[in-house]
RNA sequence: GGACAGGUGGCCGAGUGGUUGAAGGCACCGGUCUCGAAAACCGGCAUACCGGCAACGGUAUCGUGAGUUCGAAUCUCACCCUGUCCGCCA
């Protein structure tokens, strides 16, 4: 979310990012808007406030007659008539109020000078790591060897569950244990991160924080019930930790960890990329968040997707790392590096993590600030993540790049000792 | 799920419907004293918003939201959270 006060007086700076992400046609109309129920706003505001201004001096004037015992009535029916106005101006208030804060979180965050504009033919590889396998068409793709290897149940967990729920058998199943140990030993023990094991559900109020809610109710599984969300990525729930909390400077810049179940409907993706692991309603994913001074928030990214990047040269295989450009950047990212590892059976690079920061955008929605130095204001601080790594997908790789002639599969070394075997066949 | 008890400033804690943004204490900051420190004493110490170049003025905030009232931390209702006991249960 934004400071409302960029709609009194940087609106332009609004106005160019929504261009720079190439929706300005779209949003104009609400920007439109929204500058002038700031201002209704404000003008409610000032009514409202002089007269209760002017209530307050009459009640109190109620008091004093009272107390010399002398007659009140007429002071009362004044207060009485004040009272009408004020509900009414509070009405109106609340009323532009409610429309300024609808139109607030509908748009997205502004992105930083160095990210491409335009759409994601403007996406900029920045980094290359390894080299992709060129035989891919002898290879067997990731969902038969997975069947056939026993790791993969694909029917039954459509079964189950539906399709897009992954059923991981015996060495599969095994595999994401190891996997998940692997990633959190890594970066609690290398990296600095403290680790959080954390709710797969969250509410309304977290969601909002971090930016989920209100545009993209529909792509989440609900628990209506209770008034509860199944999380997208533990991102919800570990930034949400300090929501509405004021942080030391000291405890700055701070990293959690953790790992989670990630719950997505897909609403409108069907049949897109869906085959065997590449598109799933449910996958594991270790996650890493941050949390910055403003000041240091970009160099902050650089050491996130660094930290994400280490998992992909443990596991061996090949990645690169892509700049997003402005319209292809998360409504509330700033600024996001993907990590796309190719998948030589599939042909595709696919996406394994997605590494941003978020600026003041969440910080602001979940009231998360730190006192630079006692005394102080707070401030909002900056929030970072990135997953290191989203497991399906991982998997659906080190099937493909890792396999062997006989179609068994190589384990890298570094993942050997958590899977307890040199090779899966 | 049921029955009680409770939610007040950074923390603890008072608060008969009428200068209560809120006593008192702790913590914190500044000062006096001291070679220095501690103690003691003096003073300061919430946040957000509106108006104003500013000085400053105003409004709101006692878990959240509604309501009663000229006026609510205080009364009513709903909800949330915490604690204790009971029930149920991995």
């Amino acid at each position: 979310m934004h400071d409302i006060r960029l709609l009194r007086d940087q609106l332009d700076l609004l106005r160019e990012a929504m261009r720079r992400r190439g929706r300005l046609g779209e949003l104009q109309p609400l920007l439109d808007r929204a500058e002038w129920l700031e201002r209704e706003r404000r003008a409610a505001i000032t009514e409202l406030e002089a007269e209760q201004a002017r209530r307050n001096k009459v009640t109190q004037e109620v008091a004093q007659r009272r107390k010399a015992g002398e007659d009140a009535a007429a002071l009362i029916a004044e207060g009485r008539a004040i009272g009408e106005q004020i509900t009414g101006l509070e009405q109106r208030r609340n009323e532009a109020e409610a429309a300024v804060q609808a139109m607030l979180y509908e748009l997205p965050n502004i992105t930083l000078p160095e990210v491409p504009e335009g759409d994601e033919s403007h996406n900029t590889v920045v980094k290359s790591w390894g080299t992709p396998r060129a035989d891919g068409a002898t290879l067997v793709p990731h969902w038969d060897l997975g069947a056939a290897l026993g790791m993969l149940d694909l029917p039954r967990g459509a079964k189950v569950a539906g399709s897009g729920f992954i059923v991981y058998r015996n060495a599969g199943a095994k595999l994401v244990r190891a996997l998940m140990n692997m990633m959190l030993d890594l970066h609690t023990a290398q990296h600095g991160y403290q680790e959080a094991w954390v709710p797969l559900v969250v509410n309304r109020a977290s969601m909002t924080g971090t930016g989920q809610l209100p545009k993209f109710e529909e792509d989440m599984y609900a628990v209506p019930s209770d008034e509860l969300f199944l999380i997208p990525t533990a991102e919800v729930p570990v930034t949400n930790l300090y929501r509405d909390e004021i942080l030391d400077a000291s405890d700055l810049p701070m990293g959690l960890c953790g790992y989670s179940a990630c719950f997505r409907r897909e609403a409108g993706s069907a049949g897109k990329d869906t085959r065997g692991l590449l598109r799933v309603h449910q996958f594991d994913k270790v996650e890493l968040v941050r949390y910055s001074t403003p000041e240091d928030s970009r160099h902050q990214l650089e050491l996130l997707t660094a930290h994400a990047e280490a998992v992909l040269e443990r596991l061996d295989l090949p990645y690169r790392r892509v700049l997003l450009a402005a319209g292809d950047t998360g409504f509330s990212s700033a600024m996001t590096y993907d990590l796309e590892v190719f998948a030589p059976a599939v042909g595709k690079w696919l996406e394994v993590s997605s590494c941003s920061v978020f600026t003041d955008f969440q910080a602001r929605r979940a009231n998360i600030r730190f006192r630079a130095a006692p005394g102080e204001k707070p401030r909002f601080v900056h929030t970072l993540n990135g997953s290191a790594l989203a497991f399906s997908r991982i998997i659906a790789c080190l099937l493909e790049h890792h396999q062997q002639a006989d179609g068994s599969v190589r384990i890298p070394d570094a993942l050997q000792p958590y899977l307890g075997r040199v090779e899966l066949r």
